[in-house]
DNA sequence: TGCTAAATCTCGAAC
DNA sequence: GTTCGAGGTTTAGCA
């Protein structure tokens, strides 16, 4: 017995019986570069850069429409066997079994799944076009640079943060490899004409009570046209900073304790 | 509209509402350690050792039974957002919006996974004790010793391999980090009293050959129980060896030739 | 195309 | 517990 219905372009089947019909169905999906969803009892032999066997039992098998495909046991994070994107597959019935063959070239390696017994079966035409993001806020920009100040430039020496001085906070404050104090301003988006002003205000705030050469620093993911010039003619320098690559430095050393990045000034 | 039917444990809801109902159903799914599937329009937050942010799209959810989580795209291998196994969930409704909520501790972290539409949602126990295992014949076994013999011991260099002596063939014929020459047998499975006759045997036969002293080792998956004294008596030794940990060895570095890994005796 | 470095890596073993 | 290393690692950035 096998009950079917259709809506937004999602067709399943529940309990469907292993034949031939079903075997149309699947391979239509497939030739259609839809994606499968099959659930039942299965066994898996895979051969190629290793070989594995994966006794029978009650699994959940994937097949993308990229061709990828993966067979997840029900725990687990990880596929207990897959195929990245680009197989050909085959899809075929015998003595009351469906198999399904995945195979890639270079590396050359297949994946043969066998199903006795289907509980369901969807084929559907995903549509996804949102956009995946991963992000930082400008204060995660910032402690990645304390983390990692080589992500400004090699040999900085952060000495603090937010610092007060006389129009506001500065981002970081530092000493670069030959011993001058540098004023870092960190922009999470692109950097206009107000970031390189702010910029420059610090740094002749902090050249006043220091009384020393200070080098500022501008860091964000781009620089806005026509701001390089006012840049140039203050001073000062830009340092393209991607906010996903802070994310990754970041929460990489989150045992660390940020005071640790300190040297006592 | 929603479509219902049981079999097999495996509940199934086509098209259904995104309401209370369906909110009890999937608390009723997690609260049991079931393995939940959902189908359709959704969006997804993550919030831990990174951040992202992925835009509306029709995917998969996978949640199971360990309280990992999988939110895959219609097109490639690995998940977009996932949650490693342990989670705790919250599922709730509001705005005719469906919110699931999975949180893990240490490292803290927090996914937010939200559907506007659902085109399936599918509760199962799966029942999967079918074993999985990587392997590697006898032959390969020995390979990978030739690729990498650290893994019998540390500055293990292969002379020459499948070598004829008065008893028959010697598996592994090396020299150690002292100059030592070493003959090795390789046993697929538990190595019992005939393979550690077989390779005093070998080592004898090489002694009377090279006139110096000859180490036996003796490389199995385990020592079959009451050989070890006589290993022992024999003057050989007993190392540990994993033929899956061969297979995946031996075919990491398929690229690479054997004959590169021969001193030239 | 091949190599190198990073990953919300995950996962398991050793300490 | 934490640390270390391997993975059918995969994936992205470059030379």
């Amino acid at each position: 017995m096998s009950f079917m219905s259709i809506r937004k372009s999602v067709i399943t089947y529940e309990n469907p019986e292993v034949n031939e019909e079903i075997v149309m169905a699947i391979k239509d999906g497939l030739q259609k570069r839809r994606t499968l969803l099959l659930i039942g009892n299965c066994w898996v032999d895979y051969k190629g850069r290793a070989s594995s066997r994966l006794e029978p039992g009650e699994r959940l098998l994937i097949i993308k429409e990229d061709g990828s495909v993966l067979v997840h046991r029900p725990s687990g994070y990880e596929a207990v066997n897959w195929q990245p994107p680009g197989c050909i597959f085959q899809a075929s019935v015998r003595d009351n079994s469906l198999k399904i063959k995945a195979l890639r070239r270079k590396p050359r390696e297949s994946l043969d799944i066998f199903f006795d017994h289907l509980y369901l079966l969807s084929i559907m035409k995903l549509d996804d076009a949102g956009e995946f993001s991963l992000h930082a806020s400008e204060k995660d920009m910032q402690k990645a640079v304390l983390l990692k100040p080589s992500i400004i430039e090699e040999g900085l020496k952060p000495i603090s943060f937010e610092k007060r001085v006389d129009p506001g906070f500065v981002d970081i404050y530092a000493i670069d490899k030959d011993g001058k104090f540098v004023v870092v301003e960190i922009k999470r988006k692109v950097a206009g004409r107000n970031a390189v002003l702010q910029l420059s205000k610090y740094v002749k705030a902090v050249q006043a009570i220091v009384n020393r050469e200070v080098r500022g620093v501008l860091a964000a993911p781009a620089l806005a046209k026509g701001t390089h010039k006012l840049l140039v003619t203050l001073g000062l320098t830009f340092k393209s900073l991607d906010p996903q690559k802070c994310a990754r430095i970041l929460h990489k050393s989150q045992t660390r304790r940020l005071s640790d990045f300190f040297a006592t000034s």
